[in-house]
DNA sequence: AAGCGTACCAGACAAATGTCTGTCACGTCA
DNA sequence: TGACGTGACAGACATTTGTCTGGTACGCTT
């Protein structure tokens, strides 16, 4: 029971309890402890206590499985949306018709999802049948791309502002630029990710809420 | 103190749990009971075990912390690789740039992500940039995009099998189909998904292991 | 009115879990 | 050789956490 040469130990720790956060489930020291051969919980102990003084884990002392990953933002679920329509966005996000387990920077922000429909954005490779995670807000910047609603339908374009006048933009020539008046245009969002699924959709775009 | 309408606070009771799961850290059934403003844990108690008898949540039993969601794949820390060159994979592993939480149906199989370097898949919307998400097999379908090593370099292609030899498509009109030798070609992967964020590259893309 | 189902409360107990003190073993360095 | 740092073990205690029994309140149906 001699002891091993020195960080190794520690990094099988680290490595374990970093798979188990990631899935969702972080240990306690007791599972640590035995996931490690360890004879005492003192060992597991010890060790993730220097991880966390090496900043590598964050501990809620007190707390059964306490040890989170420093600097992982949360995951949300966001809400796959189908129709969206002028005025209705609120009944959109409450029929969303499944849901995608994404990581942002912070909670306080609002996001959902949509299933690209048209080809008007290849030129950028945003494809038809792909997920776009949109971050729900009023205004973007010039060149930003977002979902607007333009009459009523949801669209998805590369902004341009024209002295303050929002133009949407396709990224493939075969579509033409929208000028819509400012009174039939709102931005729903900014597209933050694109996700395309090649093996078949996973189970959890399936909604898991109640309805 | 009166009841509120059946199945309203069920409803709420499972989107806490729900936002608490997916956020990595499954709560305590007291956790439950201040959330929702109860003064008994038996509340929480039993609103848990409703929604575990229909089956929208599953329930270690004895162990803290023990709500999961069912038919939600786990997530694993998948490594985003640099450089990938022959005989050097597992090297490669090591060393990677970075980490992608990615939802994946089965931990048994073994996973890592690349970054796209060329225009040869611009065709599919596989763009420069983009993050490609590869399940690790020797051997794929014909019509699958895989990563493969050609000579000593590694390429995102479709496969093509004509009378058993690899071809390797590109999906560009300006780059030519490649037709190795068999001694010289090996498929790495099939590519699963494919992600791209518009907005800046998330943090946890960076290394969260030891160097 | 009685029965049933759902939403709640109060309290107690058992086990899991976090935490601590004390100790040994080994390798390295001055 | 002694000191130090890291990896290990043993044991005990305090708190958190899961679980259970017993109870009330309300609305609906027969």
């Amino acid at each position: 029971m001699g002891p091993t040469p020195p960080g190794q130990t520690k990094e099988r720790v680290f490595r374990f309890v970093q798979q188990r956060i990631v899935a969702g489930m972080p240990p306690t020291v007791r599972e640590v402890q035995r996931a490690m051969g360890f004879s005492a919980v003192q060992t597991a102990m010890q060790h993730l206590e220097t991880l966390v003084a090496e900043g590598r884990l964050v501990k809620t002392s007190g707390k059964a499985r306490g040890y989170s990953l420093p600097g992982v933002g949360p995951t949300v679920l966001v809400p796959l949306l189908g129709r969206v329509q002028a005025g209705d966005f609120t009944t959109a996000i409450q029929q969303h018709e499944g849901t995608l387990p994404i990581q942002v920077r912070s909670e306080d922000r609002e996001y959902f999802a949509l299933r690209v429909q048209g080809e008007s954005m290849e030129g950028v490779g945003i494809m038809p049948g792909d997920i776009v995670v949109v971050q729900r807000q009023a205004t973007a910047n010039s060149g930003d791309i977002v979902v607007a609603l333009v009459d009523d339908e949801a669209t998805i374009k590369r902004l341009r502002l024209r002295h303050g006048r929002v133009e949407l933009h396709p990224e493939n020539q075969q579509f033409a630029i929208l000028r819509p008046d400012p009174q039939s245009v709102t931005i729903l969002g900014k597209v933050i990710e694109v996700r395309r699924f090649l093996d078949a959709t996973p189970p959890w775009l399936a909604d898991l809420s109640a309805d």
